[in-house]
RNA sequence: CGGGGAGUAGCGCAGUCUGGUAGCGCGCCUGCUUUGGGAGCAGGAUGUCGCAGGUUCGAAUCCUGUCUCCCCGACCA
């Protein structure tokens, strides 16, 4: 029997178009009307306040306090660090004036007496905002390593957006760290790395590789720039988080300086790093599949969802009572180290459609109670993802209430295990290594969904780099990042033919 | 920002070429019948046709401008 999906599309048939149906059926977000910019609707906002609250307990662990800067950046914040400046200035937008005024025609216009003497630029990251506290903060060795955090919105004037993967306007969190030398900024820097490589993969279930970006693809004023980048179903790269070490370029900028322990004045180094919104995305392209959301359970919203099969008579008091009770033993349960959330879809809508809607939006663990259930002392249970049996009819099964609160803790830790397990085992079949030449390289990007080429290169810089980068952007291609647990090159360089130094990732990304 | 497509009821669309005052399906509301797997029948509500100008006796329809979305580039988290 041929499986009726909860989707109209498919991954198979079209994976833009999935990824949108998707986002739009499980009520994650929606068009605001305003250019770039969505509406996060109260499960897509749910699952990024999960992702904030374990984000930030990583931080806190990390001895890292947050904080709050302005929305609004002087422009001339902007031009002191002068690749920054090239990097952002072609997406930020400007604010010139603090007043409206009437046309007479019926419309409010800027008002022309209003003219701001200086622009703000709405902040796209808050480096150099963050520098001119610190360079007031920091004038001593004795105020240094200096660690601040904050979950902010940011705006980049992108010209081509996609819910939660580009918008205008994204919600983030941003380290920004000042310390005493090289070493100590880069062991810094490498901890964000880590600490992203750990939530992505024990939290959103998202393997990932960690490792550094290439010269080109750098964070613009970096030194040196690492990512941890994800494996989207369709194969495409997503760079998931950030993490810069900025040398002491933006120190100089904003004059963060210290005095040493010799009484010399030093400049400080700075890291930043940052994940975003963009990770609601990798989520659902990994974990969807053509029924909607697989939400993992740390990160959803409410882990077991109960539908009770109301039919208005006098039944349904008793439904409910059980129901209610059940949200309560359930409640008591902890997973993950933390109470389990637990929601009564007390809604007045059928039940077959309540649960079609929990199964879009990726409910990990959905049970539906009804007279028989109430009158044997049982529940029906749904796992999102096993929802399927081989006939192709759900996967529910009625089992003892009292056996299925005794288990749910361990179903729910189960759920996220395999949907780590399923993403991981995806990733590793669809990185290829051992292709040493471009013939191969380009055939091997010519089949569909051709995931990733781990490829030993040289290394180039510069002009050579360039124009690397331009040949495997021909074939819409780029270099993701160079693992940092990849073997050690001990061949020759693919796109040079030079002696390889270390091995390089090149894939589509989004 | 360049090329292409599109904006008409909550959603998906027809109507636009050839101007005459708004339609279909789903959803929604009401009633009846159903009820363990996305129910059936009957009745009903919902539109300044993206927005702003213009042409015309008359504009969803023609003209100009503009905003937003989708696809392909360029750009980027």
């Amino acid at each position: 029997m041929a499986i009726k999906h909860a989707l109209s599309v498919t991954r198979e048939a079209d994976f833009a178009a999935w990824y949108q149906d998707v986002i739009s059926e499980a009520d994650l977000a929606e068009e605001s009307g305003v250019r770039g910019c969505m509406v996060i609707r109260p499960w897509g906002y749910g699952i990024w306040e999960r992702m904030q609250k374990l984000m930030d307990a990583r931080i806190k662990a990390a001895g890292i306090d947050n904080c709050y800067f302005p929305l609004f950046i002087p422009l001339s914040f902007f031009e002191k660090e002068a690749d920054h400046v090239d990097g952002f200035a072609k997406e930020m937008a400007v604010v010139t004036h603090h007043r409206l005024i009437a046309d007479g025609k019926g419309k409010l216009v800027p008002d022309p007496e209003a003219k701001l003497e200086e622009p703000l630029v709405v902040r796209p990251t808050s480096e150099t905002v963050i520098g001119s506290a610190m360079a007031r903060w920091v004038q001593s060795w004795r105020d240094l390593p200096l660690y601040v955090n904050q979950w902010a919105n940011v705006v980049r004037w992108e010209m081509r957006t996609r819910m939660f993967l580009r918008t205008s306007e994204f919600l983030w969190q941003e380290g920004h760290t000042a310390h005493a030398d090289r070493d100590d900024a880069m062991k810094e820097t490498l901890r964000a790395l880590e600490m992203y490589r750990d939530f992505a993969e024990n939290v959103l279930a998202l393997p990932v590789v960690a490792g550094e970006k290439p010269e080109n693809e750098r964070f613009p004023g970096a030194v040196a720039t690492y990512s941890i980048e994800a494996m989207m179903q369709d194969g495409k790269a997503l760079q998931a988080g950030t993490s810069h070490y900025l040398g002491t370029g933006f120190a100089e900028a904003s004059g963060i300086k210290y005095q040493d322990k010799e009484g010399t004045q030093q400049y400080a180094h700075t890291t930043s790093w940052g994940t975003s919104t963009r990770m609601i995305g990798g989520v659902i392209m990994t974990h969807g599949d053509d029924d909607g959301l697989r939400c993992p359970p740390q990160i959803a919203p409410y882990q077991i969802v109960i539908v009770p099969m109301l039919r208005d008579n006098d039944e349904d008091a008793a439904v409910l009572d059980y129901c209610e009770a059940l949200k309560t033993e359930l409640s008591a349960l902890d997973a993950f180290r933390e109470p389990v959330r637990v929601l009564l879809d007390r809604k007045p809508a059928k039940a077959a459609n309540k649960r079609w809607s929990w199964v879009k939006k990726g409910a990990p663990i959905i049970l539906e109670v009804g007279g028989r259930d109430v009158a044997g002392g049982n529940v029906s249970a749904l796992r999102r993802d096993q929802l399927y049996r081989e006939d192709g009819k759900l996967n529910s099964s009625i089992v003892a209430r009292g056996d299925f609160v005794a288990s749910a803790a361990a179903m729910l830790e189960d759920i996220q295990a395999r949907l780590h397990a399923q993403a991981t085992a995806f990733l590793h079949d669809n990185i290829r290594r051992g292709v040493t030449d471009m013939a191969t390289l380009k055939a091997h990007f010519d089949t569909r969904n051709p995931g990733w080429l781990e490829v030993q290169w040289s290394k180039p810089t510069g002009a050579a780099l360039d124009k690397v980068v331009e040949t495997i952007k021909a074939l819409k291609l780029t270099l993701r990042n160079v693992p940092m647990d990849a073997a050690a090159a001990d061949g020759t360089c693919i796109f040079t033919g030079a002696p390889a130094v270390e091995r390089v990732l090149v894939g589509r990304s989004y």
